[in-house]
DNA sequence: GCAAATATTTAGGCTAACCTAAATATTAAT
DNA sequence: ATTAATATTTAGGTTAGCCTAAATATTTGC
């Protein structure tokens, strides 16, 4: 059984190498940095998971799952994603309160209890932050969403997700009335700071930084 | 936060000084076979709790738990026993397969977690083995079962838990029919190996060994 | 195309767990 | 009360993770 590190790297390598092309390298770099760890950990690390053939990994170029290594990502994702809406559903937690936990509960080993979970919570699609939930055979659907930025000025759309659900962005977004379906439209951007201004569900009106809006995920409405 | 490790050991502490005299001294012998582990390791581990002030420890002498060893103590049991009733209750694993999995879970650090899920399983009492939950305080009402050698020829009584959860036993028991809450009654008692011979719920009658009855707990009717 | 900047790996060390084998303390038996 | 049996600790070693600093590759900018 793997351990919880070793779950956490392969997790994390799959996160960023998610919309990539196949067989995508990882860098050293990006996955220390992701992590919150040393390079010369990741570095290290890499050896073991190519050894345990997790990953495929040429030294100085970074590694990519194999197909092992995809398939455990892709449990752990199942897992997290399906705890976090039994938390939000089941438990009341807020939309911005899951991730934490659900990030301990997904290392817990046991195929039945998530298929029971899965069951129980009645074969959700998608979690509270609006991302896809894998099935039971790793399948995932391809995201069709787009950041806010993208949002053409007087445009309709939902919010489907963020790009990165860590807490701050979802407390920000919970402060300023944002949650997943919300309805906005880019009402302005103002100058020099690229900020936006949002009409929410056709009335109250919020501003919103350029930097929020590139992790905000929309669906135009068509 | 205190490691996985050190929650099991705590966690063994408290099990094998259940019962016992406050500030019972569990020996490094006793904790060693418990956890499948190395006196050496025991004794090692004995000095980082020390160290840590969650046991009284004094060489030669084994390992009472402190107040705050105690506190821990009491939340894993209370977090391991909730997340039984859940798998019990509300996703329909079987008495005997849920052990294994809340011995996972109850790792989860969240109070707040912990404080929802009881509230969503509506503040149970007793887990699915029939032991006691201790309550957000830590109290935890003193057993008042015995085990099923103790029982009288002739007198009824009822299956109320198991001493030890371990798989195989409450296989065994689920095999023969016995459950929580199976009312029985010692036919019987064979020549030289002690096995009763018991009348289940009025009807079947099957035999069971004095290892296996010596841990079951029972609650006479009165 | 070579020097400077950046990225990556290696070297060498640390801690928490674990182990076996040897040494020492305690308890039990005559 | 000594010896034998048992329990416990210490000694010495292993592995998985982590770290910093030094060495080596690669990439970039002129």
């Amino acid at each position: 059984m793997p351990s919880q590190s070793i779950e956490d790297y392969i997790k994390a390598i799959w996160t960023l190498s998610e919309g990539k092309e196949d067989g995508y390298a990882v860098s050293t770099n990006a996955l220390a940095s992701h992590l919150m760890t040393s390079q010369a950990s990741v570095s290290e690390m890499y050896k073991r998971l190519a050894e345990k053939e997790f990953i495929d990994y040429v030294p100085y170029r970074g590694g990519s799952l194999s197909s092992k290594g995809r398939q455990l990502a892709v449990s752990l994702i199942r897992k997290h994603r399906l705890w976090e809406v039994f938390l939000h559903e089941k438990l009341g937690f807020g939309w911005e309160e899951v991730h934490d936990i659900a990030e301990q509960l997904e290392h817990v080993h046991s195929q039945e209890l998530t298929k029971r979970l899965d069951d129980f919570l009645d074969h959700p699609l998608i979690d509270p932050h609006g991302d896809y939930i894998p099935d039971a055979e790793g399948n995932i659907p391809k995201k069709r969403a787009k950041p806010l930025v993208e949002l053409t000025l007087g445009m309709h759309a939902q919010v489907v997700g963020v790009m990165d659900s860590n807490s701050k962005l979802l407390s920000l977004l919970s402060q300023k009335g944002i949650a997943l379906g919300t309805l906005l439209c880019v009402q302005s951007v103002l100058p020099f700071d690229d900020s936006r201004v949002l009409t929410l569900n056709g009335d109250q009106s919020v501003e919103l930084s350029y930097k929020a809006c590139e992790l905000i995920l929309i669906q135009e409405n068509t």
